[in-house]
DNA sequence: TTGCCGTTGTGATTAAGCTAACAAGGCCGC
DNA sequence: GCGGCCTTGTTAGCTTAATCACAACGGCAA
C-alpha cells in the first residue's frame, strides 16, 4: 500500500466505476461484488479489485463492496463533491452540441463560458452559457478561475488558441481538433479525435476480424 | 518481420500518421524523417520507426521516408481507397452535430443513413442524410450493406439498439453513450465517453500535477 | 461458538508497449 | 568512385498493465 501513485490505466477507469455505482445506488442496491461490477463495466474482476485496492481495503471479504461507501470515496477522489467550471472555445457545429450536452447529469461539471469569433453569437447567451469574443478569453478565464478548456475550433487555429490558453494558465485541454497540440508541461491534453476513432474502428474490423476472441475485454 | 499481427497500439496510431502525411503532401514535402514526424504527432521517433517497420522496410537509411509512397501504402492499409458508409442511430443533439461533422474532409467515410424515433424528422433529409424510422433500421442496414454504426441515443436505449444492430450484422459500433455495451464477439465497440474524458482530465490535473515530466509524451 | 462459504486483496506470472542505443546501410558531396 | 554522414531498422532492457490463482478473512447459518 503505502501511498503510491495510482496507475494511469486505473485512473481512466475510475469515472466508469463511479458512474455505474451511482446507477446501482439509484436502484437501491447497497452492496456489489467485483464480479458483478465486472459484467456491467466490462473490466476484468481482478483488475477491478486491484484498482480499488490502490485506495486501501475498501471491501469486505465474503461480502463485497458497500455501494454508498464507495461512492462517497470516489466522489472525493474524482473531485465530484465540488462543481468544476470549464470553458468552451469554438462555438461551431460541434461546440454547439457540447453546450447542449448535459455534462451535469452524470458529473459535477458544467460549461460556464464559451468563446468564439463569430459576431452573430458573441455577447449572446447560448443554451444558458454566455459567449464571449475570443479576444476576451484570457481575461475571462483568469477572472472566472477556469482551469479547463474544451476546444472545438477549426484545425488551423487550434495551436494558436492553445497558446492563448497556456498564457491564461489553463491546466487541462480537451482537444476535439485533429491537431496534436504543443503545450508546456503544466498542461495536460486529452484528445478526442472523431475521425480517428472511426478510422481505427474500420481498421480493426478489416484486419482483426473475428479473431482476438471475446471482445467483452478490451473495448476502446 | 514475417507477417505478424500489428499491435493494437500501433493500429491506433496509423490514422494519426496518415493524416499528417497528407498535410505534408499538401505542403509539397515529399520526404520526411521519423524525427520530424515525431514532433508533429507527439509520438516518440523510435516508436514511429517501429510502427512503420511492422509493414516492412518503408524508409531509406540516411534519407527518411518518401511521403507519397507512405500515403499510398497507408491508404490501402486503412481502407481509405474506398468509401466507407456508416449509419447514425439517434439524431438528437449530438447526433445532429455528427451529421454536420465533415468526416469526409479528412477521411473516406460518410454517414449515409440515420435513424431516429422522432416523427418530426423521420423521413426527412438532414444535412444531406436521409432519416429513417428506427423500425426500418435492420432492413436499411442490410440493404445498404452498412457495417458500421454510430450510436448517439439516450443511455437507457443503448443496449436495446445495440441488440438490433447485432441482428443486422453490423461489425463495428462507435458508442457515444456512457453505457458499456454487451455485444457478440463479431462486433467491435469503440467507446467515446465525453463525460469520462472530462472527469479523467480533472483527475489527472488534480492528482498528477506537474510531475510526470514533459507531456509531449503520453497524451490521451 | 463453530465451521463453511464467498469474496477480497495480493504475490507471481505473463503480456504488451515504450525507449535507448547502435550497427547496417543508403545518400550525397567531392 | 569514395568516404563521411544521416537515418533507418532492430535488439535489448525496462516499464506498465492485465490476469491467474489462492491464502486470508469476514459474514452468516446452525
Amino acid at each position: 500500500m503505502a501511498e503510491q501513485r495510482i496507475p494511469r490505466a486505473t485512473a481512466k477507469r475510475l469515472p466508469i466505476y463511479y458512474r455505474y455505482l451511482n446507477i446501482l445506488l439509484d436502484a437501491d442496491k447497497t452492496r456489489v461484488s467485483s464480479t458483478e461490477l465486472s459484467e456491467a463495466v466490462k473490466v476484468d474482476s481482478a483488475t477491478i479489485r486491484r484498482d480499488f485496492s490502490y485506495f486501501g481495503a475498501l471491501g469486505k471479504r465474503g461480502y463485497g463492496y458497500d455501494v454508498p461507501k464507495l461512492i462517497e470515496f470516489f466522489k472525493k477522489i474524482l473531485n465530484q463533491d465540488q462543481l468544476t467550471n470549464v470553458a468552451l472555445v469554438g462555438v461551431g457545429n460541434l461546440g454547439h452540441a457540447l453546450l447542449n450536452f448535459n455534462f451535469h447529469q452524470n458529473s459535477n461539471v458544467r460549461i460556464s463560458a464559451a468563446f468564439d469569433v463569430n459576431d452573430n453569437i458573441v455577447n449572446t447567451v447560448q443554451s444558458g452559457v454566455p459567449i464571449y469574443p475570443l479576444s476576451e478569453m484570457g481575461k475571462q478565464l483568469r477572472d472566472q478561475q477556469i482551469a479547463i478548456a474544451i476546444i472545438t475550433v477549426p484545425e488551423n487555429t487550434a495551436q494558436e488558441v492553445t497558446d492563448e490558453l497556456a498564457k491564461a494558465d489553463v491546466r487541462g485541454i480537451l482537444n476535439f481538433t485533429p491537431r496534436r497540440l504543443s503545450v508546456p508541461d503544466t498542461i495536460r491534453v486529452q484528445n478526442v479525435d472523431l475521425t480517428n476513432e472511426l478510422q481505427t474502428l474500420i481498421y480493426f474490423i478489416d484486419n482483426y476480424g473475428e479473431l482476438l476472441g471475446g471482445n467483452e475485454k478490451s473495448q476502446d
